[in-house]
DNA sequence: TGCAATACTTCGTGTTACGATGTATTATGT
DNA sequence: ACATAATACATCGTAACACGAAGTATTGCA
């Protein structure tokens, strides 16, 4: 997929791939497989960067007596998803404009 | 709009401000203000980026004694809005991801 | 006379996805 | 037994890219 189209995605994917359950960094790279598929260095740098924005918290936890960091999502995550769906209104008139064929013809 | 939103759409969107006519600079932006909005800096940056992948020409002409140039889309910037159009379908499989709601619920 | 609109250009900057590389442990296969 | 894959996380450098700022030049209008 291309790069620059996955830009706004990633992001709001890796929110939605910690919403329902707290999850860690190698199990959302491989539940967002399916959907996109994204190298390893990538999710670490937007999970640094959800943290500092305060969309999601870091706990680590024991797990099989090895370490994990679970990631949990905030209340402020959770509106980063919805301020998303708002903006796709957005994007669909621009897909619409790009699919629209000339009347001309 | 999101900037990262936005980067995997402006470049198809001035393909299809150029795919029915020629077209020029100032125009272009005004004819993608209602869907999307853009400075000059930006469009003549990806207008010479599209140049040199060759997904358009330049064509110098004279217009009431000004000099404008009018890009003209080539096969390979039609194909580019195809292939687009091919990978809205990843998009949207991703978009219903983000708002698939948890069925736990 | 000055301001907005038209038209194009260049430069520097900050954000960001990615490959490469590294560390460490556990599981599997042969 | 030994090797390889899978699990799990981290860091660094790089290249792509959108944008604001600033500049040049002309035309139209109030």
């Amino acid at each position: 997929m291309d790069i620059q189209l996955k830009r706004g995605l990633l992001e709001v994917c890796v929110l939605t791939a910690i919403k329902n359950e707290p999850s860690y960094g190698y199990k959302i790279i491989k539940d967002m497989k399916p959907y996109i598929v994204m190298s390893e260095s990538t999710l670490y740098t937007i999970l640094k960067r959800l943290e500092l924005s305060r969309m999601l918290t870091v706990k680590t936890a024991e797990h099989d007596g090895r370490l994990r960091k679970y990631y949990h999502i905030t209340r402020a995550g959770l509106g980063r998803i919805e301020d998303f769906k708002e903006e796709w209104r957005e994007v669909m008139s621009i897909y619409k404009f790009v699919t629209k064929e000339d009347p001309r013809r």
